[in-house]
DNA sequence: CCGACTTTGTGCATGCGTTCACAAGCGGTA
DNA sequence: TACCGCTTGTGAACGCATGCACAAAGTCGG
């Protein structure tokens, strides 16, 4: 399902015609790749650089340069055949594709370490996603502020988040709490989260959840350890190719 | 390359024979979904449940019974047809394949907001991953003990990490320390990387990389929202069917 | 001991994402 | 203006992962 091309439209839109077409064809890899493509690209705005050929911007992003060019083409034409991208241009239209135009209320719910780390990152990483509500259960903690923001008890979770519109959900609540703060976040009307509990979130279709989870991560790095210490035991050779392929949205390439 | 696989080996092998062939074999997404239903499994053996069918643990870890099956078919066959899994057997299968039966040590890099919130974990999430060592460059860091483990200083990097036989570095340093920090990593012998730093890590072949990208995570997020956003803009009907399928290890089920 | 039921394990088809390779298009130059 | 070299954009092939559907295999009840 969702596969289909909806054509005919030809009402005047409020945001480009062919744009929301292109947006929910881009498959989610793509998405996580542009992210990371407006990022090289800030950095190179922000050291003068006006212009990028793709052989460069995938050198910089870790990533292979067909790929690139076909992650951009996703979002439209927008380079020169023989030059390369405008910078500006290109981090113009992926902050539009990627709805970075607008801001997005964040709240942080779970005010421990984590918690803490979270609230202080201060305007979060990629400005854009202020932090404007923090909830913790503890009722020692609420009224005082942490990165600025007054901690609210997590009661009020709904009531604060209608009032302050908050679009993204962070849980960075004890395994056990995290299935009821994501129902309460839903409830307020938060259709975005991202978790940071171990643990599986069951939620609405309607509702869109990113997981965040270390266990993961260490375990998964530990499989790989463990598969190259017994290929090390095995194999005579000392010759070591891994090439870090697959999911994920990782880079690795021989530095210039 | 790498995709031949050696046969004819007759020798008593110290991890058991046939499994590294399969190890090898497991694809990515599928490690990081065994990584899921091991903590599943064990919370259900925490509860005391001995048996598992496929469809329950499906639902639990919020994938497809039949995905599930295959991810399991690709450690061995260790399920009885017509009555289920052991949940004590599957785990310590999964628990060896992971490579978990050995402990990892783990160092901090970055005694920041993040470092704390890592540090202070204590024995980090699913036990085996004990962090031994936490590093910054602030001097008035050095010494103060964080979550029990003493600051060392940035500097003593490549000998502590070789006498704490260090084989994870976690990165939570500002991004431009990021690179210089994984290098020295690198260089101390340390193969596998866990990175919160917004930055694209240049590293040889041999070292596997693991990204937790916040930026990132927040901005797919906005993604959907802004989709979301157009589609209600311009389907006059309200029916919402996302499905987060795609990439990642995400789980979202219609609970029971 | 046998039959019926249940659940695993897997061959196969489908779909998605990555990669290749090349035509199309643009700027610079004579 | 016409040519030449460079880089983009994309059609098509490839490969991997997912999901289906069923045979294999084991248990339980009679």
């Amino acid at each position: 399902m969702a596969s289909q091309r909806g054509e005919g439209e030809t009402t005047t839109t409020p945001l480009e015609p062919a744009d929301r077409e292109r947006a929910r064809a881009i498959p989610e890899a793509a998405v996580a790749r542009l992210a990371v493509y407006l990022r090289v690209l800030s950095g190179m705005a922000d050291q003068g650089v006006t212009a990028v050929s793709s052989e460069e911007l995938s050198q910089a992003a870790g990533v292979n340069a067909a790929k690139l060019r076909k992650d951009l083409s996703y979002i439209g034409s927008y380079g020169t055949r023989g030059v390369g991208y405008d910078v500006e241009v290109l981090v113009s239209h992926i902050e539009r594709i990627l709805g970075l135009t607008r801001n997005h209320s964040v709240a942080v719910v779970g005010i421990g370490n984590l918690g803490h780390a979270l609230a202080n990152y201060g305007g979060f990483p990629g400005r854009g996603f202020p932090v404007t509500a923090l909830f913790d259960v503890d009722a020692d903690l609420v009224g005082i502020p942490v990165g600025g923001i007054p901690v609210n008890h997590i009661d009020e979770i709904t009531a604060v988040c209608r009032e302050r519109e908050v679009s993204i959900g962070v849980i960075a609540t004890p395994p056990p709490a995290a299935q009821s703060v994501c129902d309460r976040l839903v409830s307020a009307g938060v259709q975005c989260i991202l978790n940071f509990a171990p643990v599986v979130l069951q939620v609405p279709d309607n509702v869109e959840v990113r997981k965040v989870d270390l266990a993961v991560e260490m375990q998964i790095l530990s499989f790989h350890v463990a598969r190259r210490a017994d290929e090390a035991v095995h194999n005579s050779s000392g010759g070591v190719s891994v090439g870090n392929n697959g999911l994920g949205v990782d880079g690795m390439v021989i530095r210039p």
